[in-house]
DNA sequence: ACTGAATAAGTGGTCAGACCACTATGGAGT
DNA sequence: ACTCCATAGTGGTCTGACCACTTATTCAGT
């Protein structure tokens, strides 16, 4: 019945650290006090320090370097994002489930990207899907990077990164032909009902 | 543990347990081996072992408890949640992309979950938010998790899952109140166009 | 034989200290 | 002014110890 608040050092530790980003306004790149500063300061040890910075670098909140010190990361990696998924999708998920789920995401950035398209896009685009000595996934890939690039939405990206490569160890990533010059040019007209149409023939086409 | 390929050993370990996992086709609630027996099995210190562990503590993956053991956890708990959005918020530029994300898997589940509403489902829906005694954010999880969960698509609804318990911390979820009920009438009139339409109006509202 | 309390064993929580590997710095020698 | 390298500072890792908590075991009293 003892409800021992009885909180773990690291997540104390994490907490100051926190608080201490916030009250010295640290910004991405800044330095953080080193390991050994940070122990004494909070009265912890070492380890405790670490298993908070740890925990902290793998999110992809800081980075560390080898004799230099730890950082405040320079941009919003979603490090989060990768470790969660590799745990998620170790599960026994249906191929069914990633494609569609890959399917989605591509359309979706797709019209998103309509917003931020201008002219040199489309041409890009079209250079991609001509490239010669490059395979279909590999065309998939560049071409869909850059979409996912033109939507200014890291995070998309990163839930569509980490889905392609699990479907990739499965099976073609591509659609047919004809579909990447359609798109194409649903982008250049700002169709999204195209786009969503386009998208919708390649599900019921598996 | 071998320093090979100037890999950090608590990410070895952090990769060998996930392995563990799957191997032994752990589920939520099994049982982890200890800290000392993890150690002695993957060369490894108990402190890096820690490392690894209260990282994944902190997404909560596992959870451990004081003399027990550590145990594989369903990743539900919204225990560190807070703490970890606290970090990983604060850049407005996340915040919004969150949101988006969000917001386009509500929609995209609300378009699969035509192939499969039946008539019961309407009525569900509806009731779910009629319910007098819950907080909106509250009626729109419900609302969603039913809708999710007539897609018969686990890793969408986790994707989201995950999304929303970040999103959740900073503001709220919900979305007009005449909303829902739209949502519910386009879904039984099968109109996907319409809900693309509603989506669209709430993302141009914030 | 049963019950219950004391004990032991196993586990996570934390700490201190040691050593290694890497990086930046500053002073000695040119 | 320049180069070189010893050195201090930093993260990376390990060992061993002790504490706190939970569960299993033992054993005394009935």
């Amino acid at each position: 019945m003892s409800t021992t608040n009885h909180q773990k050092v690291y997540y104390s530790v994490l907490e100051e650290i926190r608080n201490y980003i916030d009250h010295h306004r640290l910004v991405s790149g800044d330095k953080l006090p080193s390991e050994r500063e940070l122990a004494e300061t909070l009265y912890a040890s070492r380890s405790s320090v670490r298993e908070a910075l740890r925990a902290m670098e793998l999110l992809g909140l800081i980075q560390t370097r080898h004799g230099e010190g730890t950082f405040l990361s320079n941009y919003q990696s979603y490090e989060s994002v990768e470790l969660l998924a590799s745990f998620i999708l170790r599960e026994k998920h249906t191929r069914q489930e990633l494609a569609t789920v890959k399917l989605l995401l591509e359309k979706e950035a797709t019209k998103l990207a309509i917003h931020f398209a201008e002219n040199g896009d489309f041409m890009k685009l079209k250079t991609i899907m001509h490239t010669a000595n490059s395979g279909e996934n590999e065309k998939h890939m560049a071409f869909f990077q850059y979409i996912f690039d033109m939507t200014n939405n890291l995070l998309i990206k990163k839930i569509w990164l980490i889905i392609v490569s699990f479907t990739q160890t499965l099976h073609d990533l591509y659609y047919e032909q004809t579909f990447y010059k359609d798109v194409i040019t649903a982008l250049q007209e700002k169709d999204s009902p195209k786009i969503e149409q386009l998208f919708f023939e390649q599900l019921i086409n598996r």
